[in-house]
DNA sequence: TATTGTTATACTCTATAACTATA
DNA sequence: TATAGTTATAGAGTATAACAATA
């Protein structure tokens, strides 16, 4: 019914994989830190989860498990993530941001969202505010998504 | 400066994803179409410019000749595409979409907008309204960062 | 037996470099 | 020589299935 809907869904299709590629551009050589995107998403979960279990980056990513757990191989090795065997559950593991790790995601942080505020400069401030509003909206629609998947 | 505009950045390195993600997601098995992210946006493509050669989908869809042409061999192979020597110029290719890749293109057209519209059923008319502003001003910022990259 | 991770395998996406064919 | 495309190669991302270790 909602004809309005049916545009916006039309719109995102076009314009959700080129804000990836511009993403995934800003966030790659040349720029700052060579993370790409599934990297930098790893690490700001790490940031947030101090000594997450593998599985819960996993469900917050969005990720499988061995998706998650090569990611995580692939930080540890480039010294940005440390993974250590928790001590009263064995099967667990304890990941945490290294020191570097933090410099670098700040760095990227930064990068991209220098890169996206001046893109985002052409807009007017009542323009910002209003984006900020919906992308909030966003959010949460994706979020409410999450939680309830099987509600009709 | 615009402090908005580093707000509005921070929600896109959020959001973008995400939003991804989920588009991956409906495109994906299950739903309609065996479509990828990358596959999708090539058939719409070609169905937008029919018989284009090679170069000129790699320059709109943002890739690599090379990353463009095996996602053509994919798509022919799948008999989604045809692909045929260009009479006048024989380096050129022409590609088309066959009527089989019209008609899985729209099957996952169809599957994708109704899963989104289905989520962005929560927002009320006003809100969509907005929304739909925003994404074209986006999209305008995408495509004018694209014409003159080097602009100060 | 159930849970937490990892390994094995396979496929897609992407890029750079080198190559072929045509102009 | 310049242009259009392909092939070779490599690395990241992802998933499912099978496995290991611990509870």
């Amino acid at each position: 019914m909602p004809d309005a809907a049916k545009r916006c869904a039309e719109q995102l299709l076009g314009i959700i994989p080129r804000l990836m590629q511009t993403m995934r551009e800003e966030m790659r050589a040349g720029r700052a830190s060579e993370l790409t995107v599934p990297q930098f998403r790893a690490l700001v979960f790490f940031q947030i989860h101090k000594g997450a279990a593998l599985s819960q980056a996993a469900e917050h990513l969005g990720l499988s498990m061995p998706s998650a757990s090569k990611h995580v191989d692939h930080l540890v090795l480039r010294g940005l993530l440390t993974r250590c065997v928790c001590a009263e559950d064995r099967r667990r593991v304890a990941i945490t941001l290294t020191g570097e790790g933090n410099a670098v995601l700040a760095t990227a942080r930064g990068a991209a969202i220098a890169a996206f505020s001046r893109k985002l400069g052409r807009l007017s401030p009542t323009e910002l505010d209003v984006l900020s509003a919906m992308l909030g909206s966003l959010e949460s629609l994706l979020s409410q998504e999450a939680e309830k998947p099987t509600a009709s």
